[in-house]
DNA sequence: CGACACCTTGAAGAGGTTCAAGAAATGTGG
DNA sequence: CCACATTTCTTGAACCTCTTCAAGGTGTCG
């Protein structure tokens, strides 16, 4: 949704959109000048909707790496713009069970769960020292009365997470263990390109476990797959450091080509 | 969202909230008159915002058995609200795999999927001859600047579905055959039980096949699980019927008792 | 440096898939 | 209304992928 700069890195003052660094105390805490704006916020809003857009955002609130940002049943009142960090959100079945549901990364959002019933339905924890903007829901839905873009930007969010989790269930419900792996890493790749990250290496934030549970795969499986690929010579591994080196291959273990 | 009220069924006048029966062409077509309203619509609606609301909806449309509602890759215009029938809806892989992402019935709703991009990102497929209330998604965001109760309903009916999936995930994820069966029968019987049927007792609307495919497993299991569970005797099947002998059983093999 | 969490690898085993055949239901056309 | 084709469902047997159990290695942090 929107977020506030960040300390040492790239922001724009206010109507000018030039890319100049500036000290983090001096810049106002506002949304027009977060870098992550572009993943925040929609295009084309007027300078008037920008001031007012700052409203929506509370407070920011910092979370330390492996606290909960929220806790399935507690009292939902916000939706939270990540600034910083890394997060993974989790479902419980009652019998203890868990199942890693999201990955989620800086300018995304996280939340959206607890809408329906007033209440959270699953754990978001930060994987990494976090920093979060707290929007508070009823004031979206304020805003989105006003600022007619505001509302379809949130209901794109909302629509992108179902789309997203259709994408699981087809990977969940269809894919072997490879291609499980693979897809994971190009999302994540995809992702953190977006963010101006390299294409063909990343640090993974979550443990193997925690890619299992998300992969519908044990954690073992996971670490014989990330093994196997490098025999394969597709990626170099080195606990969490991973190189891509041959991104054609893990693209192609994850749709085969219809001529092959 | 909302719904026209079904020839033969049990309707309420305009103003009066009592039980007639009427005949389907004496009725105005109107939300206020559905019998789905309380599925579709909030509560506490004043009559002006009923009659407002009456205007969201712009036809209704038959979708006869095996036919498409909408295709991937259709331009997104409206939602669907289920006024009679049974749909799935379906994602397909680049290599041709698929995957059931979810049945929907009456007063349930279909479409969210293509917000984001203003495109269909899954097949929605009739499983029998249904009708539904077509909905342009920019009237809804218009209404539902105007009533707030409106708004609300909007963002709980997408919060819902990603909590509906984060159930899927978890499913698919970490559940043996026999408990995805078990939680998919449950499923169904809750949802056909708010509807007013039987809740011992249900006519599959898909083949093991697809139930297979929104359960990630193959037809043949499906099939086996079923017959397993008929030896348990906790259901007696016969092809699309089924019926539910041991409720509790199947309770205990969804979520296996902490004291056991 | 030692404790702890995390990761890797091997071997055995289980659950689900694949392949195949036949039975039951459903639909179609004469 | 019946015969035939088609789709759907069931069941068996062999196979395969992933899991489970176990042990040892690697990295990290107080």
């Amino acid at each position: 949704m929107l977020t506030h700069p960040v300390p040492n890195s790239i922001g724009a003052a206010h109507t000018i959109p030039s890319i100049v660094s500036v000290d983090a105390h001096s810049i106002k805490v506002a949304c027009a000048n977060c870098n992550l704006r572009e993943l925040c916020l929609p295009l084309g809003l007027s300078q008037d909707e920008l001031d007012r857009i700052d409203n929506m955002v509370e407070v920011r609130r910092k979370i330390r790496r492996g606290a909960n940002l929220f806790r399935n049943g507690d009292r939902f009142t916000s939706l939270y713009a990540i600034r910083t960090g890394f997060f993974k959100t989790c479902v419980a079945s009652e019998d203890g069970r868990d199942q890693v549901t999201g990955f989620q990364m800086a300018g995304e959002v996280v939340g959206l769960d607890g809408i329906v019933n007033e209440r959270h339905s699953c754990d978001a924890i930060a994987l990494e020292d976090a920093e979060v903007c707290v929007l508070p829901f009823d004031r979206i839905e304020e805003m989105s009365n006003q600022i007619h873009a505001l509302q379809r930007h949130v209901h794109r969010i909302m629509s992108r997470e179902i789309v997203r989790e259709h994408g699981v269930m087809l990977l969940l419900g269809s894919m072997r263990a490879e291609e499980r792996l693979a897809a994971f890493l190009l999302n994540l790749l995809q992702r953190l390109h977006v963010r101006g990250f390299s294409q063909s290496e990343l640090v993974l934030r979550m443990t193997r476990e925690e890619i299992g549970s998300y992969l519908g795969l044990k954690l073992e499986t996971v670490s014989r797959t990330f093994s196997k690929f490098v025999d394969e010579k597709i990626v170099v591994v080195k606990q969490r450091h991973v190189r891509i080196i041959d991104s054609d291959a893990l693209k192609k273990i994850v749709s085969p080509q219809v001529c092959s």
